[in-house]
RNA sequence: GGGGGAUUUCCCGAGCGGCCAAAGGGGGCAGACUGUAAAUCUGUUGUCACUGACUUCGGUGGUCCGAAUCCACCAUCCCCCA
């Protein structure tokens, strides 16, 4: 099976400006080509990393990937997909990020010469000049047609300033730029990226004469059109300390059914001959494929060690088994009175609830446990050597916390 | 540059000078039901020393016994005219 088969088979693959010739460059791993990452954010999350994945594949059929960190659009803000303006980040926080983003990616793309290359564009978009820029790539845009662009369609009405309206001529300059400089012939990114990504095979057409190619990547989307990745506190972030490798897990293995085998299909290495029999289970049995969703996922991001930890914990929480790895925190004797602790101070101290208020309602809607005995009373109490030795609070069915004094 | 409108709790969106911690919806959380799923039903959703007190309605002052509601100025955004 060649590789642009496979990008088929597992649904990645939305949209590409010409299917021939980019299914005889990347099969042929002739393709160099650059996917751009936005550094608003000091991690990668859960998007970046299917467009690193794809990088992956194509790296191991033999394709050059160049990545690319937006140092210089992130001075901007790409309008698509969103309703509200992006604040502005200060050029100290965008180079932290871009730092953080490098330390990730490295883990999953191999660098080095004739392999991978990263670049940031703050190298060239800094410099232009402004009328120079004008009079170089201006009349190779047409206004008419930029208006006329899905992502500019949702923010005619909310208001677009002139300063997102530039973010399509600074991404186009890019590839155009990587064109000339790396020889790079092919972009990938996001269905969001689409428009994005025309302009600059249409900047490379009339500059330069030559073709270049766009292949956008399927969003990842869950039965309510909502994006992957994203819960109700934020991204589902890849640094461990922003979401820990127990979460990550956890976000895995409580996706829904219908979106488990999307899910293994476009993120896994799994052969697709495996993927194909996991297709066929239903029911309760899809908690078979969550779990090796879970794992595999955490596996990748974290490694082995991190994925075999985080399913232990996951199944002595859920099931029988022993709690050393389970999520914990500790509590010093300042945060105790006379010696006690009660529950409300437990929940707080764990994280579990962010306010006294909500520990409050959490144990009178009967939701909170401690050592798997409904806690109901609270001013339910815990002395100092009960806690010295460790209790398991729990909040609702899925969030513990182990508790210890130290 | 001129004229008009807007700014409410996580989001959308009601809101009469006292009965407003503020309707309704969404989302979140918890309970029931389950498979750590979905759907459904119920409760809950500012904080705290929680049958009471305190802090919120773009910002700053003011009027009033009393203001999210009235006035002034400032800020931001939208619309129309140029």
């Amino acid at each position: 099976m060649t590789i642009y088969d496979e990008l088929v088979a597992r649904g990645l693959i939305a949209q590409v400006t010409d299917e021939d010739k980019i299914k005889d460059l990347i099969n042929e791993g002739k393709a160099t080509f650059y996917i751009g990452f936005d550094p608003t954010a000091d991690s990668l999350h859960v998007g970046h990393f299917m467009a690193l994945c794809l990088m992956k594949r194509l790296q191991m059929a033999g394709n050059r990937p160049i990545v690319l960190v937006g140092g210089g659009t992130g001075y901007i803000g790409d309008p698509s997909g969103r309703t509200d303006m992006r604040s502005m980040m200060t050029p100290e926080t965008i180079q932290h990020n871009c730092d953080c983003f490098r330390k990730q990616m490295e883990r999953f793309i191999e660098f080095g010469e004739d392999k991978a290359i990263m670049v940031n564009n703050a190298d060239w978009l800094l410099k232009l000049n402004y009328v120079e820029l004008l009079r170089e790539v201006g009349a190779c845009f047409s206004v008419n047609n930029m208006l006329r662009a899905e992502c500019y369609k949702q923010r005619m009405e909310k208001g677009l300033s002139f300063l997102e309206f530039n973010y399509m001529i600074m991404q186009s300059y890019d590839f155009y730029h990587l064109y000339k400089t790396y020889g790079c012939n092919m972009q990938f990114g996001g269905d969001d990226q689409w428009s994005n990504m025309l302009g600059g095979t249409e900047l490379i057409r009339r500059k330069l004469g030559k073709d270049a190619y766009a292949m956008t990547i399927t969003l990842l989307l869950n039965s309510e059109g909502k994006k992957m990745g994203k819960t109700a506190s934020g991204a589902v972030w890849l640094d461990p300390n922003k979401t820990s490798p127990f979460d990550f897990y956890q976000y895995w293995r409580n996706v829904e059914d219908s979106s488990v085998l999307k899910c293994i299909r476009m993120l896994t290495f799994l052969p697709l001959e495996q993927i194909d029999e996991m297709d066929k289970w239903e029911g309760s049995q899809l908690n078979t494929a969550k779990e090796i969703l879970a794992f595999e996922l955490t596996k990748l991001v974290h490694g082995e060690e991190e994925a075999l930890k985080a399913q232990s914990s996951a199944k002595a929480l859920f099931g029988a088994g022993n709690t050393d790895e389970m999520p914990s925190q500790t509590i010093a004797t300042e945060d105790l009175t006379d010696g006690c602790a009660d529950v409300l101070t437990l929940l707080v101290k764990s994280g579990l609830v962010p306010s006294r208020s909500e520990a409050r309602r959490a144990v009178e809607q009967g939701g909170v446990t401690v050592d798997g005995e409904k806690v109901s009373n609270i001013r339910e109490s815990y002395d100092a050597e009960r806690l010295a030795k460790g209790v398991v609070i729990r909040r609702g069915k899925k969030n513990y916390m182990k508790v210890e004094l130290h």
